[in-house]
DNA sequence: GTCTGCGGTTGACTTCGATCAAGGCCCCGG
DNA sequence: CCGGGGCCTTGATCGAAGTCAACCGCAGAC
């Protein structure tokens, strides 16, 4: 694993440095924030502390738990891994976080990461520094709002997964949950490029990969799915979406 | 179930009367905002949205999901269960939070409350309205960075309950954890009285209410507990912390 | 007092998913 | 072309916890 990322001297993090990047039209965490009614003016002094990093590849360490926690970040593009590792060393993965996704926002409440992040594929990020957030966050209503709803919605997230699901209902839920991510950012909602392994997906729904491989498997069985390596089609969508209900808001 | 108590109108909310009830000194919200470094003008001006709410009793209704969100409640007495019916009339348990802990974040991104509460024993509440209390908290920042510290916690509460831990290590991590929290409010750590019935400890840990009776006999077996009903002595309390370690943070 | 009902316990059996073990597939490097 | 190492799949077996069912005991109603 690489040294991380997000320290506030790495090298990799883009300056400051007035360029249009700046203005990151693909930083869905600023769109949220334009289209939760962030004024204009306000959206600048956003962009003015803003850093841009990347790209990290595969495998590379964006924080790692027990860092001194001093940033959020938004998922620019790509897929970010967090996860913690057990006493026993066992890997319990926290959430894939995908372009417009914010990471960090469960180390808030403490002076360290809580969980490492790692790039699970090519990733840039905007890093905040969370300190300069915050203050201007009360001056602006609409990102403190934007900020009070992220952190709310990561609750639910998390409280879902922890409801005692089939192995069924916990990967017919991820896939729909995934789709439906993947199609909000203009992808195709029914051919989803996995960009994780089978092991970090039975890690994040505390399965055996064995057992990952199985249900996929009798998906495809029933017609429900096409799975090639990866690659997986939604084949019979209300199918899925009926396994998938009980562990599904909304 | 009885009718919720945090809707804006609901007859039992105390006015704003002025009286000394008024600051609350048992309202560990508040505490929590003092020693966060917020101002006395300023904890004055967070007295002045509160209103209190209660005594509920055993049963009664403090909101239901589904019902308009409109604030969030700090629970000043007593324990207050956090629940979801998932389709198949299941009850999820997210969770018990006791005197000092605020329940409703979970709401914040939403129109609605995503889950119900009920009082397990007789409760007391303040109730912030939200809008009020974001205003405010934009200009008070020891009151917004102490929201965002009490969103960041759930988050993290949340996912600890979602990892892959066996019923023993469940069980002794809800012991640990709930001996702790009793600790820091000045009741005996080794003598808990639970206020909650078996069905919802093992609805709260994913677990048959048999398999916790089960689970609670052996610990005390093996010398670790005593149990008499709702009673429980740690015995051994390092036993117990070193079966729940895998399931604990710090 | 007795009846009734709920919360809790205990036992017998079942089952879902983990574990253990082996083998296949694909990619990369020599 | 072959060899090696991830990643993934498949099969056989095991075990932790769920389910089903019976029973206990305390509390409140009458």
């Amino acid at each position: 694993m690489s040294e991380p990322t997000l320290a506030p001297t790495d090298p990799r993090v883009a300056a400051d440095d007035g360029d249009e990047r700046h203005f990151c039209s693909t930083c869905a965490f600023s769109q949220a924030c334009l289209s939760q009614g962030m004024d204009k003016g306000a959206l600048l002094d956003l962009h003015m502390l803003v850093e841009h990093v990347g790209p990290l590849h595969a495998g590379e360490c964006v924080f790692r738990a027990g860092d001194r926690f001093e940033a959020i970040a938004a998922v620019r593009a790509g897929t970010v891994k967090t996860f913690t590792i057990d006493r026993e060393g066992r890997e319990h993965v926290l959430g894939f976080h995908l372009a417009g996704e914010v990471i960090g926002l469960n180390a808030i409440d403490g002076e360290s990461y809580p969980c490492s992040a790692v790039a699970v594929d090519t990733v840039m990020l905007c890093r905040f520094s969370f300190p300069k957030i915050s203050v201007l966050a009360a001056r602006v209503p609409g990102l403190q709002q934007q900020l009070f709803r992220l952190l709310s919605r990561d609750i639910g997230r998390a409280a879902l997964l922890a409801g005692d699901w089939t192995a069924d209902e916990r990967l017919a839920a991820f896939l729909v949950g995934l789709s439906r991510r993947l199609a909000a950012r203009g992808f195709s909602p029914d051919r989803l490029q996995l960009s994780m392994a089978r092991t970090d997906i039975a890690n994040y729904l505390r399965l055996a990969p064995e057992t990952v491989s199985r249900v996929l498997k009798r998906f495809q069985d029933e017609g429900v799915l096409r799975v090639d390596r990866r690659a997986i089609e939604l084949v019979d969508r209300s199918r899925l979406e009926a396994l998938a209900s009980p562990a599904l808001r909304e």
